[in-house]
This record gives structure tokens, sequence and C-alpha cells, in this order.
DNA sequence: TCAAAAGTGTTAGCGATACACCCATGT
DNA sequence: ACATGGGTGTATCGCTAACACTTTTGA
């Protein structure tokens, strides 16, 4: 940051930039024990035709966080959602763009990584062939450095899930034990820890409020309905928590 | 991410940028148990004469990366450091030059944060009016959100010390048990854990090799020197470590 | 009445905490 | 010999992992 804004340089040496930012939205099929992830596919060049994040360039008056809100809100609709910043990708080269254009634009992408809840989370657009859910283990090439980037963010989500009640903000106002038993344990795997031990970690801590009410799904014995004590939470805040 | 290159926007409603790059450059004075952050006094608008991370704005040809080490360069030497991306701050008006000119270019910061071994650390001005060490508990007002910006890094250098082997990147080849139980006790504060304990977790893990050499630093018991075993800990990489 | 889902209890063992204590060296 | 810094040992407690068990419902 060398020169003035009373003193402009008229001929820099500075790079001049277009700002993408790109969302990795994470989503949990519960009923086929899955991790999704929201792609699109790309209408224009450069990859063409090939699977991508859901993406943007900031516009003008636009914050980061604005255009990764838009990104979601062009395509889906949703209440309740954990989104945070992921990382700057800013590799040259990274932009196909960069290359072919004599004005040396460079292409930044700030990603962005959200957790919505899959029952609530209506897309757009319902034709699959231009956005829908992909199964993490299963996505295929993605335009730019995507996979990277989807990469990163699936090991963050792992990461924030252990140590910080993201679950929460994307289960509904009232959830059973089993629901964010089974929010974890499809995220994580299948070996992170056994439901008996999970539910009682998570009972001593004393940061769950159990409504009275019950809800019977199916067979069995019905299910405590519990909701999420934000005031038990937070003095707990930026303490060494584990959720395992 | 809409247009072209073979159909370039004219007139585009898309923000342009010029990318700033500004590091919480950390450091450990040993002696004076303090933790401490290099600051340069700004010597252009705006906030000319008020303390800043050192920072650069990114140029033609160079990555972010690129950016950072150079910032480094420009103002210590060292041998060993470790360094990593922070965080990206684009808040609208954020940089006070945005609103000065009428072309409306953004200013958005990539964050880095380094750790560095202060007795190592070299400055390359000596004038300390311009460039200095600052106790972290001491920081004066600094200039754009550059207090923000620490207070993240410092956030940061605390989580990673916990559960990744960043010290011993900024420790010497060989080292005493408690020349690293100084270095985390400084950062993380006196109350972190017994020295005695400490000192069995670490051997626990099997990632320090005793060279059998010792060191006598002035009275008392020589003390064994230790060597970071880099292929011992690799199978650890990505576990859930804890370094407390 | 039996299977399915929810919830409870029990035990062994590891690991953290908080100390007390022993060892080797300079002055 | 004693202060100083380095290093070792141990008892308590809590937490985790693994698994067996009981309760309440629908079919």
């Amino acid at each position: 940051m060398a020169q003035t804004s009373t003193n402009p340089v008229i001929k820099s040496n500075l790079a001049d930039f277009k700002v993408g930012v790109d969302n990795v939205i994470f989503s949990v099929d519960t009923q086929a024990n899955r991790l999704l992830v929201l792609l699109v596919k790309r209408k224009d060049n450069p990859f063409l035709g090939s699977w991508s994040l859901p993406g943007t360039l900031v516009r003008i008056g636009e914050s980061l966080e604005d255009a990764a809100y838009r990104i979601l809100a062009e395509r889906i609709r949703v209440n309740n959602l954990y989104l945070e910043q992921l990382y700057t990708f800013g590799t040259l080269g990274r932009d196909p763009r960069e290359s072919h254009n004599s004005f040396g634009v460079r292409y930044l992408s700030v990603s962005y990584f959200a957790l919505v809840r899959l029952e609530e989370a209506e897309l757009i657009t319902h034709d699959i062939s231009t956005t829908a859910w992909h199964p993490v283990k299963k996505v295929p090439q993605l335009a730019f450095d995507h996979n990277q980037i989807l990469e990163y963010g699936y090991q963050r989500l792992r990461n924030k899930l252990e140590y910080s009640p993201i679950a929460f903000e994307v289960l509904p106002e009232v959830f059973t034990l089993n629901d964010i038993y089974q929010l974890y344990s499809t995220i994580l795997g299948e070996n992170f820890a056994d439901y008996s031990n999970f539910r009682a970690r998570l009972l001593k801590m004393g940061i769950l409020a159990d409504t009275g009410a019950k809800v019977s799904r199916g067979a069995g014995r019905p299910a405590s309905l519990y909701r999420f004590d934000a005031e038990a939470f937070a003095p707990l805040k930026d303490k060494p928590l584990v959720f395992i």
C-alpha cells in the first residue's frame, strides 16, 4: 500500500483484479446417509459444460459476504444456514481468462463454505442437469481449481463439526438426539462414536433443553424433542469444546 | 463468473479491485516472556504516521503468497518461519481510498500470519521509529482494520499451537524441552499446563529425538538437547493431536 | 408378542492434573 | 553446601470406549 490518493500512480506495477466468490454448499441426506455438495453446470467459457461450485464475480457496491449470499439466493431458498469464509485462492493462472486477455486482469477466488438443511433447501431450478446435489464421495472433475476448494471445504466442515455447534444452526428448532447423531455420523463417517456415548456427552454439556414433547417416527419408542439452549452455550463459547 | 473471454463486457457492473496483503508477524521474546508482533509506521496516506501491519499491494505477476513473502523480506531476514493465510477482509469502505477516488476501485486485504524466531530475525531497518516489535498486549490503535486482523491472527496462533507442530518450524535445529515450554507458555499464557505434564505428553508422542548432547545455561543441571523427528511425526499428520 | 427405535447403566482403562521428589551443575 | 534449573514419579479424578441392558411404542 504505497501510493497515496493525492498522488495517484498512472502507470502502476500493481495488478488489477476481478474477485470471484465460490461457495462450497454442503447438505446432509439423512435418508441415504450421504453428504452432498451443490454443483452447477457452467453456461459460459471457460470450462463451458463442466460442473463447478456455484460462484459469481463481486459487483460494484457488494461486499464479499453479500456476494456469497447472492450466490446462495440465486440457487436455493433456505431459512437456516451456516456460512463462513474458507480461503482465498490467488495462484497465477488459476483462471484461464488471465492469459487470454491482454489487460492482465487477475482473477481471485474467495471461497465460502455453507451448511444447509436438505429438507428445507428448495432448489430454484429443478433442472438437475444444471443445478444438483452431488454426493461428496462421487464428485466429477470440476472447473478451475474447484476440486481443491471442495476438498478444503470438506476438511473445514469436519473440523468445525467437532468443536463448534454449527449443527444446531442447521437443525430445525426442535430435534431428537438421533437427528443430531445422524448429522454427525454422515458427515464424520460411521466410525466416530457410539450413539450412547455421544448422547451422554451431549446431554452432560447442558446445552440442550428437553421440550417435554415427544415424536413418534414409525415403529419404536417415541423420541424426546430437544431445543438448542443458546444461553447455556454462551459461556462455553471460545472454550475448548469437543462434540466429537 | 458470467462473461466470456470471447465476448468481453465493456461497461460491466463488476467491481475492480486492488488486492493488498497484510502480514501478522509474531515472534516470541523468551527473555521477557512476551509475545511480539511486527508493526511498521505508515509513510503515506491514508493513516500517515499510524502504526500498521506490514503490508503491500499485489503486483503484476505476483501471487498472494509471493507478496506475503516479499513483505517479510523487505523488513526482516529469517531462516525459519511459519506462514499461512489468515482471512480476507473485503468490507465496503474498509479502505478510505475507496471513497476518495471516483473510479470506484475497491481495496481487498488478504491477511497472512507468520511466526518467526526473534533471535534469528534481523530487522533490516534498525530505526525503531519506523519498524519495531511491539508486545501484543500493548499494541496501539492501528491503521485501517488492522487491530481486527491482529486479533484474528492472535486467535489463530493460539489454536494452531495447540494442535499442530508449528513451534518446531520456529525453534532451532536442537532445543531443550524448556525452550518449547517457554514458547508455549508465553503464547498461551501462564496457566496452560504444568511443565512436568507438558513434558510427559510431548515425550510420549515420540516425535522428539534425544540427540544425546547436553547444554548448560548458567547454573543448574544441563538440559538434554532434542531434535524434532519429522519422520515420526509424519504418520500423525492430520490426526487429532493435542499439544496443549 | 415381537421387532424397532429410544434411552440407561456398567466397567475397564487411558489420560489429565496437581503435586512431591530426586539429579546434576555453578558459585 | 546450597541455590538453580533439569528431570522423574505418583495418586486422584474424570472422561472415553465398548457393550449389555431396559423401556416404550407400532404392527
